[in-house]
DNA sequence: AATGAATGAGTATTCATTCAT
DNA sequence: GATGAATGAATACTCATTCAT
């Protein structure tokens, strides 16, 4: 038996479990309020129960999307670890929430854009830290000589992103990529590129 | 003096960019008949004149943004050129599309999931063959040698565009990142990888 | 301590003056039961503890408007007082009210005619009975002598109500308006006019 | 054969008439747009052709309800008459104007207050402007000696004014009242009042 | 005495689309 | 080559009302 207050927790969480899903599916211009509606099996309006506008659901689905990535990665910068293991890590977490909460990840990505300027920034700061903290591990593993002296770690620590995120387009089409494959795949190519070495300084 | 079905032919085309540029800032739905009208200083109802529906359009803008690409790496795997060479031309031509006709590019990847199925099928069908054509573009490297032998070739390929992509939507934010530099450290990326090679087969 | 019936009274007096308050400042279509229950300090569907619709909320409130305007001008006919002084207690009688329960007045002269037509009646009675006791008293004042024979007595009640009643708009607003003032100088303008009398009869 | 510019004006009129009439009917919040459209025999939204919001169309009709009052006013003001030929034309005009486009003159007694703040101010000094100059003519009487000295000229414009006002109310419904009759008592009681006056100074 | 969760009907507004001119 | 005037359908949002608890 339930306590009301957990009941009222979860049924918000399940509608915008509800946004979230209508808002990936159909982007947050093409779905209609009904949609939501229509996925929980209640009538169109009823669903202003539980946020003020269709606008204010899109900026709840997204703090959902992006929350926790700032923690994870900035928990993992704090123990510092090799790079190769503090990559691993980065990029396991961060396909590992894009499995886990597809949605809300894909609508913080693609319609985040729609929610009003002054509430958008809020939610575009997470993105700025996230980039930030990598770019700064990347800074980091030079320092160390662990990775390229000549490395870009802006750009890079973008390019890794955007090939994370490029990934949750296609997971779920792709019949034969689970998880540790995408993540083992996309470590390689980001720590050892797919050239084979040439051999050097040797005599 | 222009004949009118050369004048007919630019106006057409100004009409395919103001769609472009109104749906690739506001998304296809978001974007209303009215907005592209303004952004030509025509009349709502007058847009009709050069398409029979916004889907329409939108089909066209997407064409117009995949528009070459395919024809472009498969020039390339034609000329079976070594693999840095060749990747740095698949990347510098696909990040300088996006560059020269950011809009239609950007549309096609983020909008033209809203084309209804069935003519949506004919645009995914470039989508594939560019993605398989650099997948083979990177089997023919492995088996030359020039690639290492465990690369998964697919998901590589897919990490690449997905790369590609990415910096379409940073391109302009960034300031300090001109075309060469974003394509260099890329190409780097994509063949070295950020570790410090280490030395190897050295007594 | 209370009985429960006496401060159930109580309570639903506090309703009908927050419905008589949200009427008056918003009109009737345009205040919201949850307005009324916002001034309350409880939820919306609260209110219906004490009303059984909106409709007969604003019923109530306009029958707590009209409350004692026509029992105490019929006090005062029955009186029959000089015109002088019946007219003196009749318009400090009126604007008194007017002060005493601004908002229900207000919204028994304002929003009575959005109660539908059967129930309006009864309401309308009483502005009726109010009007023809005032015509009846300056008819009587003709007939005495002390009003010129002349006046055209529907006609002077009506204005002279209206008079009153436009008061009840400016009473907050005018920083200089005390009830003594107003009805005085109401009373002058109506009994004596502005213009300078001129001298008659004199030889 | 009408210009099409000439149509157009001619049309957009009647669309603010026919706003103007439901708005006196229902009350602002009462009406909806589909009752404005219904009196013009189109469709609902077809109304958001001619004005882009209800509230709009709110303020545009009460800017033809007043429309003309101010420069009535200032004219006669400015020919300076006698008082009680000043008055005659004052009245006259005021209940005029209400008994001519009497819908639009509602509107802006009763519904103006729904025009958010901003814009209402514009709509409100009109009405102040009205209120000062009859004050003014008041007191320019009072000085030449055509009005007693005690006459409170603020509060007699404000009830003047209120006077005619009210008239706008019972107009349509009391049968025997016809413009001369209404303007001809409420000026005899405004100049004269109803008392008998008494005979003074007379040895 | 009140609330939380809904409903269902309405309502302002937007918008793709049409078409006579 | 374009416009003005509409339409009709969708759609976000409001709100009076209900009712189990």
């Amino acid at each position: 038996m339930r306590t009301p207050a957990a009941r009222g927790k979860k049924r918000e969480e399940e509608i915008l479990d509800a946004a979230a899903a209508v808002f990936a599916e159909r982007g947050y211009h093409g779905a209609s309020t009904g949609d939501i509606a229509a996925r929980l099996g209640i009538r169109q309006g009823s669903v202003y129960y539980y946020f003020r506008s269709k606008e204010q659901a899109l900026e709840r689905v997204c703090l959902a999307g992006v929350q926790g990535f700032v923690e994870r990665i900035e928990a993992i910068a704090a123990a510092d670890p090799p790079l190769s293991e503090g990559l691993r890590e980065v990029v396991t977490g961060h396909v590992g929430a894009i499995v886990a909460r597809r949605d809300s990840v894909i609508v913080f990505l693609r319609e985040r854009r729609h929610v009003p300027r002054a509430r958008r920034r809020r939610i575009n700061t997470h993105a700025r830290r996230y980039e930030r903290a990598l770019e700064i591990m990347l800074a980091r593993a030079v320092t160390r000589g662990e990775a390229r002296a000549d490395v870009d770690c802006r750009m890079t620590a973008l390019h890794l992103i955007g090939m994370c995120n490029a990934a949750a387009v296609w997971l779920g089409r792709e019949p034969d990529a689970p998880l540790e494959r995408i993540v083992a795949t996309l470590l390689r190519l980001v720590l050892d590129g797919v050239a084979k070495p040439v051999k050097r300084k040797s005599p």
